[in-house]
DNA sequence: CCGGGGCAAAGTGTATACGAAGAACAATCT
DNA sequence: AGATTGTTCTTCGTATACACTTTGCCCCGG
């Protein structure tokens, strides 16, 4: 797309918007906002230190984007995941990442795979220390990875898009991902440097079926429901 | 100019700034605002006959979408899908077509496979008649009730979301899709009424692939660059 | 004690104005 | 010419105002 031209232009200003949304989206995904809860402009406005106008852009942003439901002359609350969805996210998901397995293994150079394994050495070493925190930036640091390899910015986003709400449902269940999925990591990533965009794309669909159960498991009665 | 844009609204008692941002999609889509076409706020606001306000709430959501790019500082112009961009979007819509006409297979009713046929039988008629512009939105109906049908929300919304995008590039690029397609479309109902669901996949795989050869022909060169 | 009517508060939806800062472009100076 | 400086256009954010809806509460009558 255009990302050439943004990148040499005035980048590095973030409108304020653009922080609040990310502030916002983080807080939902963190638990500070919770499901059902009503976010008034007034409060959000306080909350992040600006003006109305700023927060009135971002909550449509993150209307358009799932996290919350806008009620007309009522104002907006936090999404409410349910199980249902859970499962409808993780089919289009396990789609979406099969696709950015196979284009990313055609795709991938060799310092594309040397990036991959580094991020999956680092995991190996956050998971022998414990650091389970950590190990969850480094899963999803790789998948987002992935998805910037496989070189298509419609996947990539909507991707990525989903791989939030993942995040987010997870952490509403409770639990990171167990570490045992690095072995499975490492699986796909050596499917990737092979080359073979078939086997990638087992790899993937292999690796989310695991992260499936378990999310659907953590998430079973997770959360305040409504 | 201005006034075709403003009746567009008409008299609904929506949001403004979903009004503003359907229309701003739809003069988008139509071609009324042609890519990299600067859209500043002032004059998108005197366009639709509103404040400011609605309009730059519609551009934050119509970035979201794809539909225009913001610079910072610099304001929105209309997004130029390339013809790299083009083939990423089918990429991914073929994933998603045929995941949706899988679950479509699996869950479809009797009743859904009638509203399938009448769409169907409606699409005959109006190729018949030569009425491309009938066939267009009869195509689109039909696809978007697939959706439906899969009754996964996620799935359906992304997919919606991406085919949108296409059928902004078929316009950019003249012509409507070309009539045969109607031939694939009965293919694809028999195999969701067959309730089969690779079967059903396979006839969306097949469908996208012409579909996306032809809008790769028709992309050709079809736009004014940026 | 309870249900409903009505009223006030809260909050959204929209418009408007204004100042600051960035970007583009023209004019000016060396 | 090339660099520098204004000038102008716009976006970005703030603030304010106000209509209109929704909500919640109080009070009243049963």
């Amino acid at each position: 797309m255009a990302e050439d031209l943004r990148d040499k232009l005035g980048a590095q200003h973030l409108p304020l918007r653009d922080q609040v949304l990310a502030a916002l989206r983080t807080a939902i995904i963190d638990g500070d906002y919770l499901p059902g809860e009503r976010l008034t402009e007034d409060r959000l406005a306080e909350d992040f230190g600006v003006s109305r106008n700023p927060v009135r852009e971002a909550l449509r942003v993150a209307e358009a984007e799932g996290f919350v439901v806008i009620l007309p002359r009522r104002g907006a609350v936090v999404a409410s995941p349910s199980s249902g969805t859970i499962s409808d996210m993780f089919v289009v998901r396990e789609r979406l990442e099969a696709l950015a397995a196979r284009l990313a293994a055609e795709r991938a150079t060799t310092a594309d795979v040397a990036a991959l394994r580094v991020l999956l050495e680092q995991g190996r070493e956050a998971t022998e220390r414990q650091d389970l925190r950590r190990v969850a930036e480094l899963n999803s640091a790789l998948h987002l990875r992935i998805l910037q390899i496989s070189g298509n910015p419609w996947l990539s986003s909507i991707a990525k898009a989903l791989y939030l709400h993942v995040q987010w449902v997870f952490r509403l269940g409770a639990a990171e991902r167990a570490p045992h999925s690095w072995a499975e990591h490492i699986q796909l990533v050596d499917a990737i440097e092979s080359g073979d965009g078939d086997r990638a794309e087992r790899a993937a669909l292999a690796h989310l079926d695991a992260a499936s159960a378990a999310a659907y498991e953590n998430a079973e009665g997770g959360y305040g429901a409504r």
